[in-house]
DNA sequence: GCCGTTATTATACGACTGAATAATTTCCGT
DNA sequence: ACGGAAATTATTCAGTCGTATAATAACGGC
């Protein structure tokens, strides 16, 4: 006789391929890289093993595509709520708050990009990603600071420019580092006020510059 | 008759376990935690696999010893060539500098400082061995800056010693990270001048009091 | 409502995994 | 020199790995 077989129902390729990459982050979450094998992943996304290969090329692909995957949820995140204000000033504190709260600041994600960021030095599609979005994040903040003291009225060379935006986004990095590895010893807001008070001195602002409404 | 078998030689437990924790962190950084299999690490020591258990009780306590190998070397090296100095301006400095320079700044020493960091959400050792490192670098730099503002004669509470002591620390993660992720944007010293600067601001320091000899 | 396309499952394969055990070699104390 | 403790090797084991292939169920077009 014939054997019984599974029933499933077929989804979009765009369906699939995103279940797939979230059930991928979800295991090297939670058992790290090591666990995330093809078939932890294929029954977290409640497919078979088989289908990853009809989708990906083969497992490194995957875990590419999950990278990128995690690194554009995390800069967007943080670029778009910036996006959200007008005034450059709120612009800036906006973008600074952003990268200090959930969803960024999750422990979750910052597992997944160490367990990635450990791959750079062994596989080049993976340094290729990470240069893609740092750079993309280091523009972004140049932008931020430049339009924000152009108002201000104290205009910066490209050069300041540069050497602010790079200083300011390893603030930024290593704050959410830390903030996000020992979030028990940090409590709700410190983190971002904590940021705030640091950029205005960073940047050499005025205390409170940033931080107080006007 | 009787196999030929390898000749070895004996070598004191110390010795060995040094061998193998070398060994496990030549093969993380190279291929990978999931490529640093018991049998990869135990070949690149120069022994059989079957020895790793007779130094520990399995791979992982074994990876939670190369992990703290790994912290003690990034930590003591800038520790120690902060104590080299007399003057807390100078010990400051010198902490700064060593912390943003080889061999602290080194694209292997990041890949397997990454690699266990994400296994701290997964391992609670794993996350003892993180927390205790990282009170203890948090401690240096809150002395250092304790005796540097006092020296100084601008006493900082201890409340804003923790404060700068946590800003200045992620300043200094973040820039080694950048800076160790995209070393090619970067040459020799620029990182460092960079930190000094940034420092100088974060602290609210005049321009050039921390970096320049007097 | 059937038929062809293809998304999905099922199964098999060879290589490799960490661990356990047994055999053997080394070296120290005498 | 020799015997005995133990460091090291060799071998085995039951699983699991990623991948390849073949069978099958689902769905859209007619």
């Amino acid at each position: 006789m014939a054997p019984a077989r599974r029933s499933y129902t077929r989804a979009s390729e765009a369906e699939r391929r995103e279940d797939l990459i979230l059930a991928t982050l979800d295991c090297i979450a939670e058992v790290g890289i090591q666990g995330a094998t093809v078939r932890q992943i294929a029954n977290r996304a409640g497919v078979t093993a088989g289908l990853i290969r009809h989708y990906f090329t083969g497992k490194d692909q995957m875990l590419e595509a999950a990278y990128r995957a995690v690194m554009n949820g995390m800069t967007q995140t943080a670029i778009e709520a910036a996006r959200e204000d007008e005034a450059p000033r709120a612009r800036l504190r906006r973008f600074i708050i952003a990268n200090l709260t959930p969803p960024v600041t999750d422990s979750r994600t910052l597992s997944l990009w160490a367990a990635f960021i450990s791959h750079i030095q062994i596989d080049p599609s993976f340094a290729a990603i990470h240069r893609d979005n740092y750079l993309a994040f280091l523009r972004e903040v140049e932008t931020l600071l430049s339009t924000f003291f152009d108002e201000r009225g104290t205009a910066l060379s490209p050069k300041q420019c540069r050497s602010f935006a790079i200083s300011l986004n390893a603030l930024i990095d290593g704050l959410w580092l830390e903030g996000t590895l020992a979030a028990d010893l940090f409590d709700e807001h410190e983190l971002a006020d904590a940021a705030l008070a640091s950029v205005e001195a960073l940047l050499r602002l005025t205390p409170g510059e940033l931080a107080l409404e006007k």
